[in-house]
DNA sequence: ATACTTGCAAAGTATTTGCACGACG
DNA sequence: CGTCGTGCAAATACTTTGCAAGTAT
């Protein structure tokens, strides 16, 4: 019910595709790739797409309704947008699953960006390492940025 | 002279190709993607291939010459590390370059991810905004995170 | 000499787009 | 019933890989 609202609200039709994909980000509780997401949207509507997939993970995104963010290994992750608004990420390189941390860094900076001319308008913050599960590991495919 | 000792010291050897890498982006002083770096490279050594370009800035990124930055479109940003150590970026939506910020949040979250069982071995920051010269003009390509 | 590098070509992965049919409101 | 959403297929963008020939030390 909840869903079907906002999605009115933000003038999205209700489909089942969308109800499916939020349904699957609900029940996992972290943080999904596309292919992830697909891959579990398909076990309920054997014939989806991908397509459809990526259409609505971008928009629900730019409505508000699921949050994105780019690992580094260039793979877009994506989630339900977390109630409590504004927070970052923690992703595990054991499990790959992702936490959300409310801690945010902007706060500090944006006075020192604005001093020198800069206007801020996004960022992006994400820890990697081991969630307690998965221990210091078995990690592999982190980039050695 | 100062990378010919870099490289030799890392195990790398001096190729015109990495030379010509580092030159491109000694002189842009900011960070520049794999394409605007091959095709800067392609203008001191015509016959470069992509692939080289690709394999250098990977191996120099391990060997911790260069430094990587994943933006949230999905495409690296290479740079010169810079002598300083660590550090963060500014990304300019309108102009695309990017700079450096000093400011590093995970001395504060440290601690706090290890109460929670957390260890951490990377993290990435990025700020996305416009600098003084593109003003909160003309910016388009951001995603909707 | 020999181990590291390169260019070339081809493949891989992640994501996007155009179009005609189908379904929500 | 008009507009929005979907499936399908093909395209695009970025990056990686295998291999044989070339080069730095």
């Amino acid at each position: 019910m909840e869903l079907e609202n906002l999605l009115k609200q933000k003038g999205l039709k209700i489909t089942d595709q969308r109800k499916a994909i939020v349904k699957v980000l609900k029940e996992c509780g972290c943080m999904l790739s596309a292919r992830e997401i697909f891959d579990k949207v398909k076990k309920i509507i054997p014939g989806v797409n991908f397509s459809t997939i990526y259409r609505n993970l971008d928009l629900m995104s730019q409505k508000g309704i699921l949050c994105g963010l780019m690992v580094d290994t260039g793979v877009s992750l994506y989630g339900l947008r977390s109630e409590e608004g504004h927070h970052h990420h923690f992703v595990c390189k054991g499990c790959g699953r992702s936490l959300a941390i409310d801690y945010c860094p902007m706060g500090l900076l944006e006075k020192e960006l604005a001093k020198k001319g800069f206007s801020h308008t996004e960022h992006q913050f994400v820890v990697y390492g081991f969630c307690g599960s998965c221990g210091t590991s078995g990690g592999v495919k982190a980039k050695s940025y």
